[in-house]
DNA sequence: GGCCAAGTTGAGACTCAGTCTCGACAAACA
DNA sequence: TGTTTGTCGAGACTGAGTCTCAACTTGGCC
């Protein structure tokens, strides 16, 4: 089977450290993974690993996306349009803002999210367990490129 | 067709004041959702249009949502599971928070957010659009049943 | 090295949510 | 009344994700 050496990849070393085992397939899939600036989903990598890697069955990489989201260094999350899609990511909570030009993904921690959960506790008596913040917007390329364009349409 | 007479429920109003037909389908659809409490699924819909009102067909529903979810006065949710649910509430911008154990809901405003969003946007060199928050936990009913459980349990 | 149990694999069948198409029907309007 | 447009239900279709199963791999033990 096809494989890279990358076991400097953050996913391998939290397979490496968990109780799972290092096997071809879940490297092949941690380097597919590796290999995506921003988001994308479990199609994306069942058609990379057709193209790539023949051996890799479509219910293996549900499998490995299933474990390294248990073991925390992807995450699944939910575009407005309501597909899923996944992340690498820390493994610390945080969330993510997602460009919705590019699909680049950059990861930012509370940002004072921790006091509206207590403000929304306080309002409506709910006990919050968990939350879930997803911000979506330009990234600063894409923004910039937006910008340039505008003006340039303006200009005429 | 079997159909309420709900000419007060909000989904009806805002049928009304759209320029989409207010038809026998679509208003048994509002009141169908009018009958939950708290979120539900498009499913939930199916099978219960299929127990009490046979002549709903699974398309309708599912074109009935859709337009509910444009006129805004319900809104799709993503439940940690993976889930598609929906919500009915308010067409103003607002948040929601959800009941892991009963399902029910509750409506929040910005309650801080705003400022969040423009830190993560200041963090992250990132222009946010759009954004999307959603609170899980227990509701003050069943936090209540949980803490009496807990301490009839301790009490053992 | 040989054996064995447990973990993992790919293939493919399966399920189910959501979409699409189509012919029929109904409201609106000239 | 006839036509146009919106909407309907039925059912085929699609695609994501799950499940099953027999085969293979791995690691531990002798």
């Amino acid at each position: 089977m096809w494989r890279m050496d990358n076991t400097d990849l953050p996913l391998v070393a939290a397979l490496g450290a968990s109780d799972y085992r290092a096997t071809d397939a879940r490297l092949t899939v941690a380097s597919l993974i590796a290999e995506r600036a921003g988001h994308f989903t479990a199609a994306d990598l069942v058609a990379a690993a057709r193209v790539q890697h023949r051996g890799l069955g479509r219910a293996t990489i549900f499998r490995a996306l299933d474990m390294f989201a248990e073991l925390g260094v992807i995450e699944r999350l939910d575009l407005p349009s309501g597909d899923h899609a996944y992340v690498a990511c820390e493994r610390v909570h945080h969330h993510h803002v997602v460009c919705s030009n590019c699909g680049r993904t950059a990861d930012v921690d509370d940002a004072g999210l921790n006091a509206v959960t207590t403000e929304v506790a306080r309002r409506t008596g709910f006990r919050i367990d968990t939350h879930r913040l997803e911000l979506f917007g330009l990234c600063p390329d894409c923004a910039t490129d937006a910008a340039a364009r505008t003006s340039l349409e303006e200009a005429r």
